[in-house]
This record gives C-alpha cells, structure tokens and sequence, in this order.
DNA sequence: TATAAATGTAACAAGTATTATTACAAATTA
DNA sequence: TAATTTGTAATAATACTTGTTACATTTATA
C-alpha cells in the first residue's frame, strides 16, 4: 500500500490532521466517520492513514460499537520529522533519471553525486522538522 | 504547460543534468538529442525544460542546422534554489486539504496553522541550497 | 442473543500528474 | 535547395493519488 513517490499529495496535511484531532480530544475514541468530515475526505483514506498510525504505535483503536481511535503516545514524544517520515517515499528533490547514459562521463557519474546531494538536502530537512513538536504544532490551536 | 504540483518527478534530476552538460561543455552548441542520450529520457522532454531554462536567461539556443543551446550565465551564478525554484510547484511537505470542516475547531483552523509550518520548512530548504552553486556541482566531474 | 455500529482491508474506479511520442512549422547552415 | 535543429502542440502511455463500494470481523448494548 502506498507505494508512491514523493509528497504530490496531502498525505502529510491529513495525517497532522488526524493527530491533531486525536489530541485535542484525549481519552475519547474517535471514529473515522467524524474524523473524515472533519477533513472532508473519505473515512476509508482516513481509516487507511490510521491503519499505518496504528503500526507505528502511536494511535490504537477499537473496533466495534461506539469504538474509533486514540493516541498512544504523548504528542511531545511526535516530531514533524516522525510524520513526514511516516508519509515521505523518497527525496525531498524527488527522483533520479534510471537508465542515465554510462558511456557519458558526466551520465555516468550523475547518480552518484545526486545521490550525495538528494541525502544532504534531505537531512536539513528532517534537522529542521525535528525541533517541532506535534505537542507544539496542537498548543496553537485554542 | 507543467502545472503540476510537487517533485514527484524526475525535472530537478533532468534540470541539473542539462545544465551539467552545458556547463562541462561551453562554448558548443549542444543539441537536445545529444543531451537527450547522456539522461536516456525524450529529446521533446529536453527541450522542454530547455525552453524554461531559456525564459530564465540561463541558455541560449540557435535553432537550424548545427544548432542547440549553451550556457549563457557563469554556473556560479546558478545556485540549487534557482534551479529548485525553477521545478518546484508546492511545498516540501506537499498539499493542504482543501475544504476542510469550518464547523469543527480543528477544521476552521488548520489550513492557517499548516500554512506557516509549510512556509517555514521550505524556508529552511531554500536557505539550505543557496549555499550550493551549479559550479560546485559541476567540479565534482572529472 | 440480536442488532447496530465500527474497524480493517481488498478491489476497483476516477481523477490527476508525469513522461514519452508523433508531428510539423520555422529557422539556420552549408 | 537539402539537411538539421529548435519550439511547441497534441496526444498517448504510464504512474500516482484519492474516492468508493463491499464485506468480514469485532464490540457494545438493548
């Protein structure tokens, strides 16, 4: 499942969503119906994101009348860099060529050298993303 | 043309690419097939992205026999955001649901709270990539 | 125990984005 | 004049994302 690309989507939009509701309405089993609207999408795309927070350890749920889903983990403990490696397929630069020409000096090289820059930039990123907190993030909410 | 959204492509790869080649090349006309085979992609794709690379003032190209284009800044003067900037079609962390809930505290509030958290992580990329130039790239290759 | 409500997930449909390809007018060189 | 190349439109093919339908399973409670 989900075996996209890169961030051509709001997969990082919905899922901050969703822990953001689960948040602010601790202790109280949410269902995907009343998260979906919330959002406005689809409660099978919400049960589907929820699928991989349950995975990961951060939400559990309950099936069956009046079940729904919770948080697991204390919102301190979820950085922005969790999330977006939760949703993120690849670089933050996107893809490489594949096939790029081997008998040309620079085609032959390329990928090697993107591959060095792809992986810095990515880093700056997830440095940055690690200072906030999904605590952070749902404290500006009233 | 290009009205899409995100990196969930291979341009930031093909885009530096191009440039790879004209800058290890200067002073020839280089034509798209040329630099179509060293990528291993569609001349039509090349110049395409040639054609933009064009509108920024960075190449200049000579239609006609024994055409193509060619560098016509100094590859100092190009840094990772300008060509991120010249690819790039949203935020790093993607899209914002677009009609969410406006009944629902969360809902009326989110896509302002995402706003400034997307702006800032694509500050930080943005900050991040100006310190690298095309030349130092380029340097990299024999 | 029967009923209603909810998750979990598969299968498929629809929508959108990306890349490839074909085609050809216009420009340029020799 | 012939050959070559850009520039760009149009379309096709592929891939990715989101929406939808369906249903087995689980759970609460009347």
């Amino acid at each position: 499942m989900y075996l996209c690309v890169i961030m051509n989507n709001t997969r990082f939009a919905t899922i901050i969503h969703i822990l953001t509701l689960l948040a602010k309405f601790p202790d109280q089993w949410l269902n995907s119906d009343w998260i979906a609207e919330s959002i406005n999408i689809n409660p099978v795309i919400v049960r589907k994101e929820l699928s991989i927070l349950h995975k990961l350890g951060w939400v559990i749920s309950k099936k069956g009348k009046e079940g729904g889903s919770m948080l697991h983990v204390s919102s301190s403990e979820i950085s922005m860099t969790d999330i977006y490696n939760a949703v993120k397929n690849s670089s933050v630069l996107g893809k490489k060529n594949t096939c790029t020409n081997t008998k040309c000096p620079i085609g032959m090289k390329i990928n090697k050298e993107l591959e060095k820059l792809f992986d810095e930039t990515d880093r700056v990123l997830v440095n940055a993303l690690q200072k906030k907190s999904l605590k952070a993030f749902v404290e500006q909410f009233a």
